[in-house]
RNA sequence: GUGGUUGUAGCUCAGCUGGUUAGAGCGCUGGUUUGUGGUACCAGAAGUCGCCGGUUCGAACCCGGUCUUCCACCCCA
């Protein structure tokens, strides 16, 4: 009885053209993090319970993959907590190791347990996948892979100027322009809260605010004032649904509502000095925007939060995001470590790169020519021309059975294979090979020294 | 976690208010062409109608459960 082969919800796999693209997107981010001098690290695809567990709020627990303890695990749990069925108790009993669940805090974990041995400021990229027993939906997996690249270590700006140029650098080696890289700052969001008289709401009110061009003004104010924030703390922000203009002159705009506030000064402060470097130093294809109401991960950026759109007429979410969160490693021990971090979302970047047929040719390219096989004393006289191609670095390949001639062909076609070889009996004769272009269909039969010319100046 | 949606051949889908042997296109296999693919023509194979149970003389179709797909919310990449 065979069973009809299936894989977990929100997992996929991927076959071979989609491998070689999406290999495209990482190798480019890879070489650009090189560039900007970050240094690779992995970590294990599963962490111990207590290093994730209580990191990403309630919300996130849940979604937490745990994995379930080998051997006799129900001897652990206690009848009460049993018969209760209280799965909060028994969890961490019969549970005590999990999924990652971002590159984030294994990377914390990794700084305050290494740090003895790290260099500081530490600038490392990650890239690997990650665990998410959330419901999935469109361009939303239980499974897939965050590229990282963070800082610890430093408080300097110039980190938050560095990774602008970076986002910039990465989506121009990709040929993907106009990108929008959208910039806030906790700060700003803070000073807010705290001049309208909502400092106790900061996370609702930012969360509405960010909802703004998604569900508009009145529904905004609406959410607001259903998480008791009063009317007139709305009225006194009602600047920020206004707000227009270039980067410079919303500060300008801010600076004013925000006078009175310490926090919120500081956070203009911070937010010019990006600005003023980035202007003088310039992007290639990316633009820089100031977006006040930008609210994600609130529960840990302290400072500087991005987050990249895709160019504008493309219908896709953020492709990247990250931020500044001033106590990083705080959560194991290791105090006053500011981090500023951003990440690439790789399925939504592939799913732009797609729509705009931006994958260049030569990055989906598999094997360049393919030999029919006529049988034994043929295949040796196709194997040594298959040894001298590849010695020049010409992939080339045997088909490995005397099929019938047109299994071949269609064969070679269905792999998209641009030539094929023929040598039978009169080609080993001659000491020839007869090269046929797949795409043309056009033939000739040249020497081997011919042959290699030919396909170096093809490949 | 909440609400909705989907499941029929390898793929995309038809299938009348429940009624004999469940169809199409594409794909697949073979042939027209035993050293020539991508186009044409001919022939053929292929489905416990997601799974379990119920209603009925009779279920792909109705009911319940379950799994799966996709969508919205929550949250997020």
């Amino acid at each position: 009885m065979t069973q009809k082969p299936s894989i977990p919800k929100g997992t996929r796999d991927f076959p071979p053209l989609e491998v070689a693209k999406r290999k495209f997107i990482m190798n480019t981010i890879q070489s650009q993090f090189e560039h900007y001098g970050f240094q690779p690290i992995e970590t294990p695809s599963f962490e111990n319970s207590s290093t994730l567990m209580g990191k990403y709020g309630e919300e996130g627990d849940r979604l937490i993959f745990k994995i379930l303890n080998s051997g006799e695990y129900l001897k652990k749990v206690d009848e009460s907590a049993f018969a209760k069925a209280n799965y909060k108790e028994i969890t961490p009993r019969i549970s005590e190791k999990a999924l990652r669940y971002d590159l984030t805090v294994p990377f914390a974990r990794y700084v305050v347990q290494h740090q003895n041995d790290i260099e500081f400021p530490f600038k490392r990229y990650q890239m690997q996948p990650v665990w998410r027993a959330d419901r999935p939906q469109k361009g939303r997996f239980r499974e897939f892979y965050q590229c990282d690249a963070d800082v610890v270590g430093s408080d300097s700006l110039w980190q938050e100027v560095e990774f602008v140029q970076l986002y910039d650098a990465v989506f121009t080696a990709l040929k993907l322009e106009g990108v929008i890289i959208k910039m806030n700052n906790r700060k700003i969001l803070s000073g807010i809260a705290e001049v309208i008289g909502a400092s106790d709401k900061l996370i609702d009110f930012t969360v509405a605010l960010d909802k703004l061009d998604k569900i508009g003004e009145d529904k905004v104010k609406q959410e607001m004032l259903d998480k008791g924030i009063s009317q007139e703390a709305i009225d006194s922000a009602s600047i920020l649904f206004s707000l227009s203009g270039n980067f410079a002159s919303q500060l300008e705009a801010l600076k004013e509502l925000l006078f009175t506030s310490e926090v919120g000064t500081e956070g203009i402060e911070e937010m010019l000095f990006i600005n003023d470097a980035i202007q003088t130093l310039g992007l290639s294809t990316a633009r820089l925007q100031l977006d006040v109401t930008l609210a994600r991960g609130l529960n840990y950026y302290t400072g500087a939060i991005f987050e990249v759109s895709a160019p504008e007429g493309v219908q896709m979410g953020s492709i990247g995001g990250g931020g500044r969160y001033a106590d990083l490693t705080g959560i194991f021990g290791l105090k006053d470590v500011s981090g500023v971090g951003i990440s690439f979302g790789l399925d939504r970047i592939y799913l732009v790169l797609e729509e705009l047929g931006l994958f260049p040719e030569e990055a989906t390219q598999g094997v360049q020519v393919i030999f029919i096989n006529f049988g034994d004393k043929e295949s040796l006289y196709a194997m040594q021309a298959i040894k001298a191609l590849r010695a020049q670095s010409i992939a080339a390949e045997l088909y490995p059975d005397t099929a019938k001639m047109k299994k071949q062909m269609t064969h070679a076609n269905r792999r998209s294979i641009p030539f094929v070889i023929l040598a039978g009996d009169q080609e080993v004769a001659d000491n020839t090979y007869t090269l046929k272009d797949m795409v043309t269909g056009t033939q000739d039969t040249v020497t081997l020294e011919e042959l290699i010319k030919r396909l170096t100046a093809n490949s």
